[in-house]
DNA sequence: AATTACAGTGCATAATTATACATAATTATT
DNA sequence: AATAATTATGTATAATTATGCACTGTAATT
């Protein structure tokens, strides 16, 4: 029922997960309660635009051609946080991906602004890794950061 | 005969031409004096990362992931991440222990290959931590790891 | 409300792609 | 050069994906 909801929710099980074949797609569905045989599979993803590429490995597996979605650069930001690319929360934690070094600058600039709900941060190279104080949830720290990067943040959880 | 110079050939092709199949890439070739198998072009394709897209019709047709490159796919695992000591398991979270000045190179590897399940990685001297995403165990995270890198996981779990 | 039109689906099966295995060709080693 | 090791290929077949057809359900039309 509900092909909208399905496709949907197909889009989203290809960005976090590893899908191979439509079988291992099938059975992420169900996982989710939504039943539905292969030959749907097939029409959904051509719908989709899904295509199947094979990663450095080797390995096979399915993107959407059209990645939108959650990554993307802004360019209203001051310089040095123009290189992020994108933000994303789980647990109390939070990633925020730049371009090549650029994940420093940042960090510093994060900790210049100095938020409470933000424990600390650790930057690598083009990776911020933001620690929320213990109580804060993934939600409050998205909605935090919403504010003062309202340009970057389009989608969380 | 001469690989090297079919694989360039088919790279051409692909650039040129609309192709949708085994089969009318076998004949192309032919055309160029070229005879193979369909069973040495899927692995030819898989070889150049060429994937199968879906037009905005709905036809379907072979692409180049990598235009330009003239790189193969490494199955060996390289060299820098030999440097891994070790790799445990908590929560949400990885850590991979390298010795000392291996771990960017270790993350960067692990980044390259993009796996959905892994939110991040960030990398300090001997030490990588590993973010999956939510929803995603450090049972699932290892159990992906040691997909991908067997020789190194199968040590420690 | 009844009738028609059409998108969506499953089933069965066709079409396409991938791979195990055996062998040939190539490259490295002694 | 002879032999061993590695890589590439074909054949046969398995695995995966796509689709024709019949059917169902929903929406549009009368």
């Amino acid at each position: 029922m509900e092909r909208v909801y399905r496709l949907e929710l197909i889009k989203e099980l290809l960005g976090k997960r590893t899908i191979s074949n439509h079988d291992e797609l099938q059975s992420e569905l169900l996982k989710q309660g939504v039943k539905v045989t292969q030959a749907t599979l097939s029409r959904d993803l051509k719908t989709l635009r899904v295509s199947r590429v094979t990663d450095k490995l080797g390995k096979s597996r399915y993107v959407l051609q059209d990645p939108g979605t959650s990554q993307f650069i802004d360019k209203e930001l001051p310089d040095h946080l123009s290189g992020v690319i994108s933000i994303e929360f789980s647990g109390q934690l939070g990633v925020i991906n730049t371009i090549p070094g650029f994940a420093n600058a940042v960090a510093y600039y994060i900790d210049q602004v100095s938020i409470p709900e933000i424990m600390g941060t650790i930057a690598g190279d083009d990776t911020v890794l933001l620690i929320a104080r213990s109580g804060v949830s993934s939600n409050q720290l998205a909605g935090i950061l919403s504010k003062t990067f309202p340009s970057i943040i389009k989608k969380f959880i």
